[in-house]
DNA sequence: TATGGTGAGTTCGGATTTCCTACTCACCGG
DNA sequence: CCGGTGAGTAGGAAATCCGAACTCACCATA
C-alpha cells in the first residue's frame, strides 16, 4: 500500500515533472517556431546557457525533442520537436490565449497565429465526443485509484 | 531601446512567470477540483506547507484564486478558482491529455472526466474560427513586435 | 601562419529557492 | 486540562539557478 504521504497520482504531475521545469515550455515555443538552435535559444528565452544546455538534455531524453545535424563539418545541430513534442503545442496555445486576455489586454499580444482557414488562430478546447466547447461546471471528475477522491466542483 | 538581451515578448512565458512555479498548477488542479483547504492541498500536491502558502499567496495576488472563510470561529479559509482560475483549466486538462498519452499509456489514468454530454471528456483544441481540430503545420506565426520574427531576433 | 569569429556547449563561484522538520497560535471537544 | 485540527512560520541544509568566463572545433581573411 503506498505510503499515505504520496501525492495524489496524476497525469498533469507526471508532465509537469517533465516540462514544468522553469524555461521547458518556451524552450517547446521557440523550437516549435522553427527556433532550434542553442544561441538562437539562449537569445530567444534569456535562460543561462547551463541551464539551457540541462533542459534540451532532459528533453531530449523524454523524446520530446530531436537533436539533429544541419552541418557536417563544423558539426551543428538543430533541436526539433518529436511528434510528442508537437502533441504538447497544445498547451502552450492554450496558455498564450490565456496570457493575452488576462495579462495582456491592454498591450495586446506580441505574437498572432493564423490558421489556415484564413482567420486568427484562437484555440478552443472541445469535448471529442461531442464537440462542445467545454466548460468547468459540466465536467465530473473520476478518481479511479482507491483512496483519492475530489471534493465535488469547485464553482467560482 | 529594449536591450538586446531582453528574451522574446511572449504571453506564455507571462503565463509561465505566473503559473510556472513548480506546485503552482498543481494547486489550481486541487482547486479546481473542490479541494481547496490548506491541509488537503498540502496532502494531495506533496508540496512542503511554506512554499504551498507563497504559491497561495502568489494565485490570490494574481486574481487567479480567492480566499474565501469557510467558518468564522475558529477562523478556517478555503481557496476557490476565480473566473480568471476557471479559464486557466483548459491548459491543466490538455497536459493531462498529453500525460495520459505518453506518460500513462500503459499504467492507465489515475483520473478520469465526465463531460455532460455522457461521455469520458477528452480535450481537443479546436480553432475558433472554422471548428477544426488545430494542427501545428496548419499554424503560421505572425510576430507583432519589431525584431522579433520566427528565425529569431532581427540583426541589430 | 596568425587573427578573429561562430556555434555549442562546460566550468566556476556565488546568489537564490526549495526542502524538511519542528514549532506556533487559536480554537474545539470531552 | 489534554489532545487534536487547521493554518500557517521559522530555521538551517540541500538543491537550483545565475552570469561570466572558458573550451574546443572549425571557418574566413590576409
Amino acid at each position: 500500500m503506498a505510503a499515505s504521504k504520496d501525492p495524489r497520482p496524476c497525469s498533469i504531475a507526471d508532465a509537469l515533472a517533465l516540462v514544468g521545469e522553469k524555461y521547458s515550455l518556451l524552450v517547446l515555443r521557440e523550437v516549435c517556431l522553427g527556433n532550434g538552435r542553442f544561441d538562437q535559444l539562449v537569445r530567444n528565452i534569456g535562460a543561462p546557457r547551463d541551464i539551457l544546455a540541462a533542459r534540451l538534455r532532459r528533453l531530449v531524453d523524454a523524446g520530446i525533442l530531436a537533436k539533429r545535424p544541419y552541418s557536417e563539418r563544423p558539426q551543428r545541430f538543430e533541436y526539433r520537436p518529436t511528434q510528442a513534442g508537437l502533441e504538447l503545442e497544445p498547451v502552450l496555445w492554450t496558455l498564450k490565449e490565456w496570457g493575452d486576455r488576462h495579462l495582456r489586454a491592454d498591450s495586446g499580444t506580441p505574437m498572432t497565429l493564423e490558421h489556415h482557414c484564413g482567420n486568427e488562430f484562437v484555440p478552443v478546447v472541445t469535448c471529442r465526443a461531442c464537440g462542445e466547447e467545454a466548460r468547468h461546471r459540466e465536467l465530473t471528475a473520476h478518481p479511479r485509484v482507491p483512496g483519492w477522491t475530489v471534493g465535488g466542483p469547485a464553482a467560482a
